[in-house]
DNA sequence: TATTGTTATACTCTATAACTATA
DNA sequence: TATAGTTATAGAGTATAACAATA
């Protein structure tokens, strides 16, 4: 038996421990299909939830994603230098800014998701459209059990 | 609709984000029920491959679980330094130290394990028996798909 | 009072490079 | 020369507490 098949013993069983890895997994083989675009998993998305809800604040595009209020700021910071979002008072809520992406930032959030398109059918590449459809309803039933964001 | 449901636009089809999620969940409810232990995700699947394998070395170790020999030293340090695994000089490679489970450590590893299997049934209430493996075999074959360790 | 964004800070995880001692 | 362990270091993700401006 090699090292890598079963010496994991009593973690066989646990879904978190595999969880884990997997994750781990499909973020390496993210960074690499990225390499070149300056993204990250947690830029990209950013980038896809400002593009679906223009007009987003940074408060809530955190509750979304699930990142802090505080950890929000330098990565919108990250997005704003970059020029791929912009950050412009909000006229309703003078504390908020409210968040659009840019021509460029549009540009580079369509390239980057072809790219995952091609990184996500290598590492599926054995899975049948069900099983992946499967394992999207597994993975959502999961999230939702999450304890809300605060 | 609300914020949770789906504000993720492009993201709802990658497995990618929703693993990472899923697995974020996981890990938060696993702190939360290791508390006053002292363990960690990492921690405890070190206790559990030595456990599994006793006389294995770090590198070893390291290598099932994907964790670096660098970042390795100062994690078996903890454990040592908590009386939950033993490290010997092993007498057939004295480069090597032959690593083992403290009674102690079993006895902890052995109570985590149960906490757990509890914390493991709490995120997992809403799936039968078949689901929960399928769920273990389809991240089986994603973590089968990563790069070998280094 | 509550919320938005901010700063400061700290801990964990992960990664690389360079070193030592053995093999 | 290759491997086991080590040190130093750096980047990224995540967490809390406290503050200013606005609601």
């Amino acid at each position: 038996m090699s090292e890598r098949s079963n010496m994991v013993g009593d973690l066989a069983p646990v879904v978190g421990y595999h969880l884990r890895r997997a994750s781990g997994v499909f973020a390496a083989d993210f960074a690499a299909a990225m390499e070149g675009t300056g993204m990250r998993q947690v830029l990209i998305g950013i980038l896809a939830v400002v593009s679906g809800s223009p007009g987003i604040n940074q408060g809530a595009v955190g509750r979304v994603l699930g990142i802090k209020r505080a950890n929000m700021v330098s990565l919108i910071n990250e997005l704003v230098d970059a020029d791929l979002i912009e950050r412009v008072v909000d006229t309703a809520d003078r504390r908020a800014f409210a968040l659009t992406v840019t021509p460029s930032g549009a540009t580079l959030l369509a390239a980057c998701l072809r790219k995952i398109e091609t990184h996500e059918d290598r590492l599926l590449a054995g899975f049948t459209a069900a099983e992946k459809n499967m394992l999207l309803d597994f993975l959502g039933r999961i999230e939702r059990r999450g304890a809300p964001p605060a």
